[in-house]
DNA sequence: GATTGACATGTCGTTGCTGACATGTCGCGG
DNA sequence: CCGCGACATGTCAGCAACGACATGTCAATC
């Protein structure tokens, strides 16, 4: 039941729509927080107003319910937040690839292995400068809504791509082992 | 359908029984990687062994009953491994919670990342010495079945707790900042 | 010889979630 | 003025997953 969190949290920035908070699980939450669509969302929505947790603020030119943060959702946003760490929920398909990459033969695993260093490091690329950007155009000032959020992301991906350069150098030294022990 | 992969991909190590399979998913596979219950498992053996990817490959005492991997199951595992990179399912209440982390006041943010840093340091300091047990052991012979997935898990946590300590330091920052700007 | 705890497998009702389907608006370029 | 793509909200059937319940074995401790 942590969409219901999710959707409180963003909601926390700011009042939103289903489309907006359906768009906002496209991007960086999505890809490695919490993955949901807008099927999911909208009943979701109906179902946290029922209750309380949030309102619809305003309607928009086509049919566009704005919804927004109740005290009550508040509350429970932050309830949720800081209870006990207790071990919740995880399903995440990529990182069992990697847990599951000893399967492959060594050659396909060190293909998969330099498919993923190449990807992370993409990423890397990709994100380092929209981090440096949000750092400047804010300046000194507050910390922008989701600033600590991307850089997970992207230390994240820094280590993956460490960790698969490290993996390929373990894979080639116990299989030049094995060529010299054939 | 990820639990089936995860299921073929543990098999292909060595044969197990539901039971055995259900206790993995309560170590590191589970806890970043994939969770499920036996009662998803038992019925998920069944079919996959309808569908001819796992076979009893024998029973024992307890009503046991072990599985091993087919040749299909292995081409199946094999083929879902290698597959085109696409944006498989993501589902991490632990890292909802980081990325939501900006809604809390400064004082229960800080509280809250503080908490992080200490159990994913904590968690280093419990893995590091397996990590390296399972290296002297292994003397220079082949990795160990699960040896890249427990690194994995440790730079995860040395990731997490770096990120923690710098987001502590910019929440820090913006809060003097505004303690000067009041 | 009884109880406890790990081993071992299952069912079932409820809830979560996905993909396919359905519907309609608004602004823009051709 | 037509069509397209972005905006916007929803339903529904079917499968996935969880928690509660149920059952039974075997080894060790008391």
């Amino acid at each position: 039941m942590s969409l219901r969190h999710a959707l409180l949290g963003l909601l926390s920035d700011a009042p939103a729509s289903g489309y907006d908070l359906s768009r906002a699980f496209e991007g960086d939450l999505g890809r490695y927080a919490w993955h949901a669509g807008h099927t999911r969302i909208y009943p979701e929505l109906v179902r946290m107003a029922d209750e309380g947790l949030v309102a619809v603020e305003s309607t928009g030119p086509r049919g566009r319910k704005s919804y927004a943060l109740t005290g009550d959702g508040l509350a429970e946003l932050r309830r949720w937040l800081l209870d006990p760490p207790e071990q919740g929920a995880v399903r995440n398909e990529t990182v069992l690839r990697m847990f599951l990459v000893q399967a492959l033969e060594p050659g396909d695993a060190r293909r998969y292995l330099e498919g993923v260093a190449e990807y992370c490091e993409a990423e890397v690329a990709r994100l380092r400068p929209v981090m440096a950007e949000l750092d400047e155009q804010e300046g000194t000032d507050a910390l922008p809504f989701g600033r600590l959020a991307g850089e997970y992301g992207l230390r994240q991906y820094e280590a993956v791509a460490a960790w698969a350069a490290w993996s390929l150098d373990r894979l080639e030294a116990s299989q030049g082992r094995d060529a010299r022990d054939a």
